[in-house]
DNA sequence: GATGAATGAGTTTTCATTCAT
DNA sequence: AATGAATGAAAACTCATTCAT
C-alpha cells in the first residue's frame, strides 16, 4: 500500500477499473497501458509481471481489511456497534471506489492461478474470522441472539452485504448503495437481536 | 435443453467443467475439444461460435431454473415449504453436479459481453422474483414475519446460500454440502418465522 | 527422422539453414515461417514449441550418426578403413548439406538450455565412442601406433576435422571441402600408422 | 587493452562471463548491467552499443594474440619451443580465465553481424599464421617432419587443442587441462618431429 | 557518472475461427 | 460429422536504446 510508487498505485487502480467494467479478459497488459496512455513495456518497468500487479491489488486488499479489521476489534464499542462498522465500512468504501466492489467480492476472478486464489482465500477469511469473533462476543454479552450459531450469523450477514452489492453492481450502480445499505442493516439488526 | 444434440450437451458441459476447475481464462475451444476428444474445428460444427457455447449454457440454466419455479409455484404447499424447496432444489443441485455451482452463482464470469451479462442478469432477476413471491404469499399468510420487507428476505436467503456455495466450492469441496445446507435452513427457516 | 512430416522437415531444415546462415539469435519463429511462406502460428500445429524444433533437428543428427556408426562397426573392413569412412562420411555429409556443418559441430549454439546441451553433448560423445573403438581396434591388430593413447589420436583426427570444416564455412565454403579432406586425410593416415 | 577503462573492462569482462555461462543470448545489456550493479542506460555511458561491447572484447583478443605472436616470434627458442610456448600459453590462459575458453574458439557466436564476423575470422587467421610460419622454420631447421604440409600440422595441432578445450568447457570443466594438456602435448610434439 | 522512466520493434505463444478435404 | 492445415489478431514479455534529470 505505502510502498507502492504513484505509477505502481496507477498501474493496479486502472487495472481494477478495466476488471470493473469489462472483466478480467479484458484486463490485459495492453488495455492497462493504453488506458494510462503509456507504452506496454513500460508498464514492466513498475511489475515483473501480469501477476505481479494482480498480487499487488489483492496485497492492498489484504492490508487494508487487516487494518480496518484491528482498529474495529480494538474499539471499545458494543459488539453490535462494531459489526455495524464493518457493514457500513464496506459500503461506504464501494460507495467511494466501486471499481473495488468488482475486485473484492469476486473470488472466481482470480481462479486460473493458484497464488492468486489463495491470497484471495486468505483475504475472504480473514474477514470471515474477524465478524466471527464479534458475533461471539456479542452472544455472551446477549446483545445477539445464541439461538443461531455464529458461523450462520456471519454467514448470513456477508451473504446478504455480498449479493446486494453484486445486484447494485451487476445493475450498473443503478441504485443508491448507501440507502439500500441503511434498510438492510436495520434488518440484519433485528435479526441478529432476535427480534 | 431438450432442443440440444447430445454432442451439443458434452460440448456445453465440458466448457462448464473447465470454467468450474480453472475459470473461464482455462475455457477454450483447443481445452473443450481436447478434452471430448474431438479436433477444434469439429466444435464449429455444433456450434457456430464460442460464444454460443456460453449462451447455451445460460439457456440451460434459464430454462430450467424457469421449469423449477413453475413447479414449485403450482405446487399446494405452504410458502415456507415452497422456500424450503427452492433453498434444496439448488443445494440438491450443486451436490449432484458441482460444476454447475461454479458457473451459476459466478456472474462475473460473462461480464467480458452484453449479450451473455444480459442472460446473466435475467436468470438472476427470475429466481429473486420467484422467491420474493414466495415471501410475499408467505407474509400475507403469516407464515413469514412482516417487519422485514420481502427483497430483504430474499436478499438474506440467497446471499446465504449464495456464499455458503461460494465457501464450499473455494474450499475445495471440503464439506458436506447438503449437512451444512440442512443447518443453514433450520436458521433461515427461524428468522423467516421471526422466532 | 523418419517420423516427421514432411512440413516438420521443412521446418527443421528451413531452422537449420537459418542457423547456418545467420546464426541461432536470427533462427527466430517469424523468420522460420517467412522463409517457408506460412504465417506463425502455422509452425505450431507442427511443433508444440521452438524448443521441439531444436531439439528435433538434434534428434536426427543423433539418430543418423548412431546410424552411420553402427553401419560402419558392422562392416568387415579394417580399423583405418572404417575411420576413413566416417571421416569421408562427414565430408560427404557437409559438401552435400553444408547447413549441416553450420549445426553439428557448433555445440555452443545450444548452450542456453539444459535439455539442448545435453543432447548436444550425447552426440558428441557418441561419434567419439565410435572413433575410439575403431582406433583401439586399430592398435590391437597393429594397423595404428600404440605409442599414443587411442583418445588423443581420437582427438587429433576429430578436431581436425572440425577445424578444417570450421574454416570452410567461416571462409564462406570458398574452396573445395572434398579436395582438402582428402589431403588432410592422407597427412592423418600417415599420422595413425605412425609413419 | 590498455584504452580501456577500467569500468569498460568489467563490462566486457562481465558481458563474456554470462557468454561463457549461459550462451550469448543470455548477454544482454539488462543481464550485464544486473551482474555490475549498475543501470542499463549506465552502460551507455561506456559503450556506445551492445555491438562495441562485443567488438571490445574481440579486440582484446585480437591484441593479446598479437602481443603473444610477436613475443614468441622474437625469442630464440627452437620451433618447437616456440609451439610449446603457444600451446601452453593457451591452456594456462584457459586455466586462469575460463571464460576466456568460452569465447576465443567459438566463432559462431559473432555469426549474427559481419564486423564481428570478421573480426572473429581475423583473429583466427593471426593465430594460425604465427603457426604456420614457425612450423614452416621448424620444417627448415630439420626439427620437424616435412613430409605433411605445414598448413595441415597446424590444423592438426589448433584441432586438437580447440576439441581438448572445448570438451572441457562442455564437461562443466570437469578435468585438469593442465595435466591433459601436457599429455596431449606430448603426442602432438611425437607427430610434429615424425616419430 | 549514473539513474528512473520510457519506447519501437520484436520475441514466443495462444486464441477463435475458416477452409479444403 | 470430422479433420489437418492454416491464419489474423492479440496475448505476455524482452531487447537495445534514448532522454530528462
Amino acid at each position: 500500500m505505502t510502498d507502492f510508487t504513484p505509477r505502481q498505485k496507477e498501474i493496479m487502480e486502472t487495472a481494477m477499473k478495466l476488471i470493473a467494467e469489462k472483466g478480467i479478459q479484458k484486463c490485459t497488459i495492453k488495455n492497462v497501458s493504453k488506458r494510462i496512455g503509456i507504452s506496454e513495456p513500460a508498464i514492466y518497468r513498475h511489475f515483473e509481471s501480469k501477476m505481479d500487479i494482480l498480487l499487488g491489488i489483492l496485497s492492498c486488499f489484504k492490508q487494508s481489511t487487516k487494518a480496518t479489521s484491528d482498529r474495529i476489534r480494538s474499539s471499545k464499542s458494543t459488539a453490535i456497534e462494531q459489526i455495524n462498522s464493518i457493514f457500513f465500512g464496506h459500503v461506504h468504501q464501494f460507495t467511494a471506489d466501486p471499481t473495488i466492489a468488482a475486485v473484492i467480492f469476486s473470488e472466481e476472478i482470480f481462479q486460473n492461478d493458484n497464488r492468486l486464489s489463495e491470497k484471495v482465500f486468505s483475504i475472504m477469511k480473514l474477514s470471515q474470522d474477524t465478524l466471527r469473533v464479534l458475533i461471539e462476543k456479542g452472544q455472551k454479552k446477549e446483545e445477539i441472539r445464541s439461538d443461531i450459531p455464529k458461523e450462520q450469523l456471519a454467514l448470513i450477514l456477508m451473504g446478504a452485504l455480498r449479493l446486494m452489492v453484486k445486484k447494485w453492481r451487476l445493475s450498473g450502480f443503478s441504485f443508491d448503495l448507501e440507502k439500500e445499505g441503511a434498510d438492510l442493516w436495520n434488518s440484519i439488526e433485528k435479526i441478529l437481536k432476535g427480534g
